[in-house]
DNA sequence: TTGTAAGCGTTATCAA
DNA sequence: TTGATAACGCTTACAA
């Protein structure tokens, strides 16, 4: 910088300025740095920037893996909401493991950036940094944090409940439904009990002998606990995975014995990836509204580095959600 | 770090060492420090230490998306290879465009790591910075640019051809290729010289006609160029999608129309990703060793940070390649 | 085995 | 509207 300012025959500080946007320059001397710039073909140094401001200009987001379809839409989503305030994302994942949530927290990974996003699985609200003296923190659907930090919530409640209202309007009256314990997420149980109003609502039975545990929400776990309930003789005649990955297992697993779709069984998911798109038959689905949630999680993050002062108060922020019709909850004609 | 050395009664160099792994420390010294740094809860300012040091500890990876299964999963095992040299990854997407590779490359965010992994769609060898000058690389998938970085290369020619000759092996005489053009990649005309390779060894004819243009590598391409295809009354019965993608699209629109796989159109991609496990019926596919492509990669751009001399001479690693077989590509009873 | 002092390249304070 | 100068918190010669 100091080689720019020489040339351009003004003070290391003028450049400065004009590299922080300083509004009080004479157009004359911004051109003269402009082209010293130019001609030494000068860059600021980020890591000599970052340690005078105590700024990053990157903020984490941390999720469990990026393997699971779901996660990396949203990464995605976030980077690009990011890229809007011109922000850089370090995306973390943790295996959903509680431990390497926390260390994403408040290891010295915390040092390389300005906030966090995080979409928990393992970690409880005893496990947040003191609010206001940590990183500058949104939390994605887990709604178990609130009062702790913001929040972009899904209204895990009402999204099942719709989606069990689906089912059961098209005719179906015994929901094998996937996730609703074996992980003790709070969304699990908030899904579990809007499927459970449903089903109420509608007059019928909630037979426990439905509600499978799995040990991960993915394509493995769905179509094993799917293969299991067909095993056992039980009888279902809709399955409802509490994410896509979980109902395009079971749709795998269905499929695979041969049984039609959704003329025996109707099957349908939560999150709306486009693996769900494309599956045959396509499925149904509840949408989020992913990219409300990365663009509302990156905002309120922006607000929330802009002032972290928690005496104004944590926002929750609830998305959005949509049924998305498809060919596996088609009624049968 | 001073009031750690006050605490400890040292000075802050030997703090400094203490960080830093230097041996020769008295263990008195050193239990001193370590009570000193629990006490005060001290940790390293990374910023600074990397102003001085000029290493930031961290390496990019810089794909087209990563809402394509094939980069999230590829970016997983990246990340987890990464983290076995205690390096952070910086996942940058380019949508595949030219312009935002060459920046990820060039532009303010390469200061922000060590060196940076690249699965390039639109760079040109042209566009690379003068080896050796710029930012230690690794190159994955692309051969162009051999001599001018390190590679871990896929065996395109041989895949391909291998995929093929997996198809002629059931049965199959009309292969639909997606992804054979339209996109100018090196990548595409290595494996539609395999392909034709394949064909020529079994003695069948190269059909221009069974080669389609995609405009992108996605499940939606995949489904457009296929269900195209079948409009026109095309005669195949196979379909060999470049990525696993383009054949779940493929997959997608012949189920769609009611046409059984494999009996009348066996289908197959290339990647092994996890979706093409998960499809039904499964996709057969051509793993490149994906695990091994990642750990290869950080273990080339590691050692090319330690020793970014282009002297010694670049490096290519081909990966290894496995034909998975699968439901969607079985012999016709 | 440990200490002193210089400097990495910025930005902030304050004055001019 | 611009400049001189002091930090920011660390590592590295070099000395002791």
């Amino acid at each position: 910088m100091r080689d720019v300012a020489v040339r351009a025959g003004v003070s290391v500080k003028t450049v400065s300025n004009f590299f922080t946007g300083y509004p009080y320059m004479r157009p004359e001397t911004r051109a003269r740095i402009e082209s010293a710039v130019a001609e030494l073909g000068y860059r600021v140094n980020l890591s000599a920037r970052r340690l005078r401001t105590r700024r990053t200009g990157m903020i984490s987001l941390i999720v469990p893996e990026l393997d699971q379809a779901y996660f990396a839409e949203l990464a995605q989503e976030v980077i690009d909401a990011a890229a809007v305030h011109d922000l850089t994302v370090l995306v973390e994942t943790t295996g959903g493991d509680r431990v390497r949530e926390l260390a994403a927290l408040t290891g010295d990974q915390r040092q390389l950036v300005d906030g966090a996003i995080v979409d928990p699985l393992a970690l409880g609200p005893d496990d947040l940094p003191e609010p206001g003296a940590g990183l500058p923190l949104v939390v994605i659907g887990e709604r178990q944090f609130e009062g702790l930090a913001d929040h972009v919530l899904i209204a895990d409640h009402e999204v099942a409940r719709a989606a069990a209202e689906h089912l059961i309007s098209i005719g179906r009256r015994r929901i094998l439904v996937l996730g609703a314990s074996g992980i003790a997420t709070h969304t699990a149980t908030l899904r579990r009990e809007g499927v459970e109003a449903a089903l109420a609502a509608a007059g019928l039975p909630a037979d426990q002998e439905l509600l499978r545990e799995v040990p991960a929400w993915s394509r493995d776990a769905g179509a094993a606990a799917t293969a299991a309930a067909l095993d056992s003789g039980l009888a279902f005649d809709a399955v409802l995975g509490f994410n896509d990955a979980l109902a395009l297992g079971a749709l795998y697993a269905v499929l695979r014995r041969g049984l039609p779709v959704p003329a025996h069984v109707a099957v349908m998911g939560i999150d709306d990836t486009a693996d769900a798109r494309f599956a045959h038959p396509d499925l149904t689905t509840m949408s989020p509204g992913r990219a409300q949630i990365a663009r509302t999680a990156v905002d309120l993050l922006v607000a929330r580095i802009a002032d972290p002062a928690p005496e104004s108060g944590f926002v929750s922020v609830v998305a959005d959600h949509e049924l998305i019709v498809r060919a596996s909850t088609a009624p049968i004609a």
